[in-house]
DNA sequence: CGGCGTCTTCGAATCGATTCGGCCTAGAAT
DNA sequence: ATTCTAGGCCGAATCGATTCGAAGACGCCG
């Protein structure tokens, strides 16, 4: 045997590589062909135990960390990524307990796919580089609470041929859309109130348009509104008391629901014998603005919710209309497998239903 | 003027496509090259004005949505992704506002790279096609107070060369980490109790392991943790306090804070007159058992928190030892672009500051 | 001992875009 | 009028892996 001077690298030293191994280049080491390499690694075609393991320790030697997810999702065509698109930061869609749920549900959803969840935001400009909704390497996207503005990039996932299921928003253009029956919820609940024997009754609502107006609610709020899940809670109260005043909160947080109870409840000589709060997290802080005004719930005061989750540290089972959050996330999840799977989904339209807590009772005399 | 009958398409429609245009297409349609196409995207080389608008008017007939990322990121070698990984599910850490803070903070850092936030969540298996943290087309990932099972998901990083950064989670193999000082804020704040008069403390702690195990602290388990965030804060309250007994709580909840601070007030004997409790969720839920009890705070209980967050709806200004979550996010996030850019970030360690609320006063006799 | 079937392995094309060096042409300078 | 300069555009190689049809080897059966 004679010694081999010019051998590039010993073994297992990967110090001959300027740049990472290639699957070539394991192959190579392997002594087999870049084809059956691949096979190996993606445990598809026939290959032989034996090979396989040449295969493997080739890779270990030179420090191969695996196919490289880019080039496999270029001649894939698929990335494994979906993206959730949420019109807000992320901060502040993570502060609400309801989207949480839904991206958990979402999550539960895919899982089949072993995908991953891209969060993106819709946020205008796609920058220089910017991976916004308009580029990124996703196989599908879930659409939450989509405003109008979004009209342009859906145009782009259709033209991308990228599929796209929409969670309360919609956007009418053949994408399956995970909804709730958030009228005729609202219009229940109010109903159950108004069997109580309520009849003054004030409401308080999610922000009407993109600037989160507070304050009382004006007919030119309401008729420039575009949040449509905002519109259709207020249009299912209004069945039953048309005539209720509604203050209108900046956001779906206790704080919110605070300051906006505190306006509502200032006045003693105005005060309702009801509240319907548009989500729990705006009843949690309306029933606190009751507690500092010595009002007692439910005796003197009822209040309605709307979401059915359980807000941490509230000492109250809150009556409200409980919508399945998860549900909707899974069903949106469930419906880009379909997607994905060359199906046609249908849209879904998931029902609330009304839990009663103590937070309400009769009205008193 | 003659009719057409066997044209294929007239122009707007994309009939004729079997497939999605590809760039090629748009430039062929053009009359330019590909190479030409390709930099009128981009943006980037010499193109005339007219050139590039002929191309845009190309791919609009043809309903070409611009280059496909999979192959663009193959070509650059770069998605513009990055992932964070969760060492929970999805819905488990967007429960804990520290975490989302932290969230915010990296988008709030990665921002001039444009790029999107991909969530992992490191749960063994890397399962058929899933997109996990070994096989995720990132860019750079975040680790998030990573357990030592990431051991080998770190090492694949390693392998695949893509930059890591850990927050709150000792990685120990050249990853930069951000971290705050766990244990000598928390010896700050005994301290602080200490100066109260206070001597009878109890502790209420983050899990200790991956099973979540609630209930007393046993030497056996306090041996066994493994959550380095839990045992340098438990440290650094027995500098001050070496026999305090101590609760385990399941989670940073106010449910979990709840129990737990029910378990320590159980007894009127042997009740603490000061608890310190490793999160304000916590320390939230403590101060609910205590009212519970009939227990004042902080007149017959003081009661410190960890974390300084806003807890949504607690009547409270907690006494605290406020970490800069989203600036921990935000040094993550600049950390990476420091990597990408090739440098090399040092690891960095916040300091947390003594937040004196409502919630500690002086020893009662 | 030859034909045939099966299990492996290999070649080569392909996914879609980017990029670098070179070539061409028009305008400017002398 | 000729040469120089520079802006524009094109060709071809490349990124790294996957995939399918075909070729090779081996064992079995007649």
């Amino acid at each position: 045997m004679q010694p081999e001077p010019p051998a590039p690298a010993p073994a297992p030293a990967p110090a001959s590589a300027q740049s990472r191994p290639t699957l070539a280049d394991v192959a190579a080491h392997a002594g087999v062909s870049a084809s059956t390499a691949s096979l190996a690694f993606s445990g598809a075609g026939p290959v032989s135990d034996a090979t396989k393991q040449r295969v493997f320790d080739a890779a270990a030697e030179l420090g191969y960390g695996g196919p490289d997810p880019r080039a496999r999702s270029l001649r894939r065509g698929r990335s494994g990524i979906v993206g959730v698109v949420l019109e807000e930061r992320v901060r502040a869609a993570f502060l609400d307990p309801v989207k949480i749920q839904m991206l958990d549900g979402i999550t539960e959803g895919i899982a089949p796919l072993g995908a991953g969840l891209l969060l993106l935001t819709d946020t205008g400009e796609p920058g220089d580089n910017a991976v916004s909704i308009e580029s990124a390497p996703v196989d599908a996207v879930v659409l939450i609470g989509c405003s109008p503005r979004l009209a342009e990039s859906v145009d782009a996932l259709r033209r991308r041929g990228i599929p796209a299921v929409a969670i309360e928003g919609a956007t009418g253009d053949g994408i399956p859309e995970i909804s709730i029956d958030n009228r005729q919820a609202t219009r229940r609940g109010a109903e159950y109130l108004r069997e109580l024997g309520h009849s003054r009754v004030a409401l308080v609502t999610l922000p009407f348009d993109a600037a989160r107006t507070r304050g009382a609610l004006t007919p030119e709020l309401e008729r420039a509104g575009t949040a449509a899940t905002t519109l259709e809670r207020l249009a299912g109260a209004r069945e039953v008391f048309p005539d209720a005043p509604a203050q209108v909160a900046g956001a779906s947080s206790i704080e919110e629901g605070l300051e906006a109870g505190r306006a509502v409840l200032a006045d003693p000589a105005a005060r309702p014998t009801a509240i319907i709060a548009q989500s729990d997290l705006l009843a949690a802080g309306v029933i606190l603005a009751a507690e500092e005004y010595g009002i007692a719930v439910p005796a003197e005061l009822s209040v309605l919710g709307f979401d059915g989750i359980r807000v941490d540290g509230l000492q109250h089972d809150l009556t409200t209309l409980a919508q399945p959050s998860a549900a909707k996330g899974r069903a949106a999840g469930e419906a880009v497998v379909r997607l994905l799977a060359g199906e046609v989904p249908e849209s879904v339209c998931f029902t609330s239903t009304l839990h009663v807590g103590d937070t309400t009772a009769a009205a008193p005399r």
